[in-house]
DNA sequence: CCGCGAATGTACAGTTGTGTCAATTAAATG
DNA sequence: CATTTAATTGACACAACTGTACATTCGCGG
């Protein structure tokens, strides 16, 4: 259990804050699902005393509601940009959504622990359910953009994107330089067409990492 | 909360029984997660006394090894066999597969319920591990006897197991109809095959189901 | 029909969590 | 420096769960 330090004193309290509580709540769905965040242990976490917590919030529910708005907003957004980011063939555009899920603008832990929680709770999984839809119909959209017919691009549009979901569920800690080694194979399996050699130097090029 | 009733009396002791705790906690654990299972609630959910558990359990902690047991064994067995059905090529290889996951004998329930438990547990998170590398390690295999290279084999295996973890893990209600109507397209994304119509007839005579 | 062991139940003690309240402290302001 | 305001705290009242000790009941073999 990492202790949560203070980066910002300004926009603070005395020594606590509501970002404060909501980092570490954040932290610990990520770490160790919705059932594990509880203020008591929170309260140990960012050393204050439990009943702090009440000034900041309502009660745990509040907490809670904070944490699953936080997960709407950011996770969403940047893949379904990705999906309508410019691309020469259908392959660099695989490759341009393969580059969100390797970069740092989503947080695939998140995902997953949120998915977690949505098996115990119908207005979780309601959420779940609409980003999966809103997502899978961006990448739908981007196949049939570069030609296919809408059942393919539906299915290939899953395929892309269970596989992701399946990766972050597994929690494989795979080396950068492993996972980057298959990327021409997968960009083959999805798109039904491997990348070109210039496509795959500028998709790492862009990522900041040194070519294959 | 569905109540359990008694299929097998003989078994039984004067009213519960060892299997009928654990079936009790296994549905618990599928429905809600590890952190579901206590042994209050489940005691509620049986009829019994609460500390009858006792009887026919050390604590809670022998309980959720029983549960880990049961889904060792129960779970892994069925998918790596249909790798190593009969096919005469690769698309019914890969249907043989996907018939694994749509008929009853894999629960797909109960493996995300373990990984959602391995979330908590460095133990558990290390069978999951294991249970994954044996799937895909048997799953690769069969695309290498139908003649990928080694990488491409990878890859392969991979897209056809995360695509059923992320389908799992999504926990999407469709009805058999409109997964089947996919199938196709996925067994072409998949093998980088269409199957042949008499191929997607077999399949779907041997799941009992009406033709495509 | 009696006794014995398997199965269940009741009572108790301990832990961990939640949320409220009134008292207290630190910092900010005039 | 006195006063206010924001933040923190400990004490209290509960609720859910775990596990133990011991009493009780059921059903069967003798």
């Amino acid at each position: 259990m990492t202790q949560v330090s203070d980066p910002d004193e300004k926009t603070r309290g005395w020594r606590g804050s509501r970002e404060l509580w909501l980092a570490a709540a954040r932290e610990t769905l990520i770490e160790s699902g919705v059932d594990a965040v509880k203020i008591q242990p929170l309260a140990a976490k960012v050393g204050l005393a439990r009943t702090s917590f009440y000034w900041f919030f309502e009660d745990r529910a509040q907490l809670l509601r904070a944490l699953l708005d936080d997960w709407h907003r950011s996770n969403t957004a940047p893949l379904v940009q990705a999906t309508e980011a410019y691309a020469e063939t259908i392959a660099e555009a695989v490759l341009n959504v393969i580059g969100v899920f390797l970069s740092d603008g989503f947080e695939p832990r998140l995902d997953l622990a949120v998915r977690g929680w949505a098996m115990n709770s119908d207005e979780v999984a309601a959420l779940t359910a609409a980003a999966d839809a809103e997502r899978l119909a961006a990448l739908q959209a981007m196949f049939v953009r570069f030609g296919c017919d809408s059942d393919e691009a539906d299915v290939r549009a899953r395929t892309m994107y269970l596989v992701q979901v399946g990766y972050i569920s597994m929690q494989m800690q795979e080396d950068i330089a492993l996972r980057l080694s298959r990327i021409p194979n997968y960009v083959k399996t999805f798109a039904g067409q491997a990348p070109r050699p210039e496509e795959m130097e500028r998709f790492c090029a862009r990522l900041g990492l040194s070519g294959p």
